[in-house]
DNA sequence: AAAAATACTGAATATATGTACAGTATAATA
DNA sequence: TATTATACTGTACATATATTCAGTATTTTT
């Protein structure tokens, strides 16, 4: 296997983080969007040259077909992404968010969860959420009142207590005074769940 | 998660197989033909059906965005013991004292550490530290003003900000107004470092 | 010094793919 | 009994996507 050069490495990282927050590989303009390429020929060419040198195979003709192909421990690694929380901006996934992975056992929080979500602001002060914290998220939309929920709406990103009012009101509760509660109507605004937290980590 | 067919079993599983095959998730037509289907909206009813019961989740619009909800387990690494934070007595290794143990890598902290403690109490809130979380402790003595210790005097043992104020006074600050600073004065009263906090686990 | 690899922008296009619509039929449920 | 869920076939179409072609520029290799 080749030298690989450090565009192409965060090319690969990309596609890796990727698969593991969605589920599936990204397309051309996919890593257009989280690396900041312009055009998609920037993607097709490194991932010819990912291809060539071995860390990828593409199926040709198919839409994501991009695979992986690893060595170290490719199925069930225990490596999950942190992700950073940013404000505003491309949901979540933008590459200069991405510190590193964490490796981790699978069991590690009551309930399997999928990445890390590095905090930014005191919204939940007041449920023992700071800056920089980083909450275990598990993708699912099967979220209850009272859950602390990773919620988009366009292109925000929060996380804030769930609250189902009715079956077109939900609102969005943060823990801490300073903050007001955030409240969709479903029937003219989105709202996407990402998922919710199962856990935090601090690293001091 | 409500019942599932036999049928839109058998389209989960070759959802997955697919995806452990090739990588990625396959389209409404691959289905088809790994199925036996004709038409591409059988394939289209049965994901809508799995979406709707909460096996997989489906980005709309996206090609092969099909993500299977779930998760497999599998685990290795170090065994941490969790330790209550009693009232009296000290956090120690007594097995009595162990509640159990976590399974976590030995780098999973900045700082290496020895062992979880279990908090009681929200003298240290404001800190984001709740009741029932777990601080990984590094024992050490080596701490300096500001960090998060835990401290033991006679038999009882209390998390707290660390100051020292000079030669003979150590303040032991909480994160939360109603509770007061403990100000020990050594030539009177003994102190002893447990060791420093250098991390914090929550588990919902 | 020439060739090849890297690292892009930008435009164009064939086709791969999701998805809606129109039907048919049976089993389960209220 | 009416309604809903399941389980399909078949057609159609907008768009998501891979992929090619034409350039420019810098770095590395031969």
């Amino acid at each position: 296997m080749k030298e690989i050069t450090s565009q192409q490495q965060r090319v690969l990282d990309c596609i890796q983080i990727y698969i593991k927050k969605t589920g599936f590989p990204p397309t051309r303009a996919d890593i257009c969007r989280e690396l900041g390429f312009k055009s998609p020929n920037s993607a097709e060419t490194h991932l010819r040259a990912l291809e060539k040198k071995g860390f990828i195979s593409i199926e040709s003709g198919a839409s994501r077909g991009i695979s992986v192909i690893n060595g170290e421990s490719q199925n069930d690694s225990n490596e999950y992404p942190i992700i950073g929380l940013v404000a505003a901006g491309s949901p979540t996934l933008a590459q200069e968010n991405i510190e590193k992975t964490i490796s981790c056992p699978e069991s590690f929080f009551d309930s399997d969860f999928d990445y890390f979500l590095k905090v930014k602001g005191l919204s939940m002060k007041d449920a023992g959420i700071m800056e920089d914290d980083l909450i275990a998220v598990k993708k699912t939309t099967d979220v209850r009142n009272g859950d602390i929920v990773i919620a988009r709406m366009d292109d925000e990103v929060t996380v804030k207590y769930f609250n189902r009012k009715n079956s077109k009101v939900i609102e969005l509760e943060p823990a801490n005074e300073d903050f007001e509660n955030i409240v969709v109507d479903l029937e003219h605004e989105q709202l996407h769940i990402e998922g919710k937290s199962v856990g935090l980590l601090r690293r001091n």
